[in-house]
DNA sequence: GCGACAG
DNA sequence: ATCTTGTCGC
């Protein structure tokens, strides 16, 4: 397991955090549509916290976007850098994550993360904010609404409904099992809609959440308490 | 002003 | 996120 580095300068205040997701939401591509579904690679990332102890473990689980088996994995250990703020969950995540993607031994293709992207009060959650500085193709998918609203999708699995934010629609729920509470996917980063709906679909053929995000929860959990 | 609020 | 037993079901 690697170390988490936290770069000099990040974010100590609410305020200097909004600042830097002013900064890098214009460096945000939307007009990439991104893998195709189904093919490549495709990684999940996921961070796990003991708080009492003040420490952070991520870590970055690698599937063959076809047959999703697992052929590689990391993870990493370090402080926490900034507490939970609904909003700015970017700056507790993005040090542990990137270090974890750091370390694999291959390139990621397209990083599904446990959050959103677009859908964000500032439109610059989690998923945008890692595109943005890997440069890699990412999406979010959430398993809360957030704040958003959205009509139920229709019971069949691949069914979806716009998650919006007033007229604008910033996501989608997207029901992966039939008659199961939908999942929440958002554009990250050089990424469509559509394509980010496809791929989570892809990689849900069983269980509600993909299954880059069950893989990379159960390891970073396995991994922090053998911390 | 108060409550809600991804993980 | 995390605190947490048993229990119903494939």
């Amino acid at each position: 397991m690697t170390t988490v580095r936290i770069p000099a300068g990040w974010p100590a205040t609410e305020d200097q955090a909004r600042a830097v997701q002013d900064e890098l939401r214009g460096r945000v591509v939307l007009d990439e549509p991104g893998p195709a579904p189904g093919t490549g690679r495709v990684t999940g990332v996921d961070v796990a916290y003991d708080d009492e102890r003040n420490v952070v473990v991520a870590a970055a689980v690698v599937l063959d976007a076809a047959t999703l088996d697992v052929v590689a994995e990391s993870t990493a250990v370090g402080q926490v850098s900034f507490p939970y703020v609904p909003g700015l969950l970017a700056f507790r995540e993005v040090p542990a994550v990137l270090a974890a993607l750091d370390a694999l031994p291959c390139e990621p293709g397209l990083v599904v993360c446990d959050g959103y992207g677009l859908a964000h009060p500032r439109r610059f959650g989690l998923a945008s904010h890692l595109g943005v500085l890997t440069g890699l193709p990412t999406i979010g998918v959430a398993k809360n609404p957030f704040t958003f609203a959205y009509e139920e999708p229709g019971a069949p699995r691949g069914s979806s409904s716009p998650l919006l934010a007033g007229e604008e629609e910033v996501g989608r729920a997207l029901r992966t099992q039939k008659g199961i509470k939908p999942v929440f996917v958002s554009v990250g980063h050089r990424v469509t809609l559509d394509n980010a709906c496809a791929h989570t679909l892809l990689l849900a053929p069983r269980f509600r959440l993909p299954e880059t995000t069950r893989h990379a929860d159960a390891l970073c959990r396995r991994a922090l308490k053998a911390t």
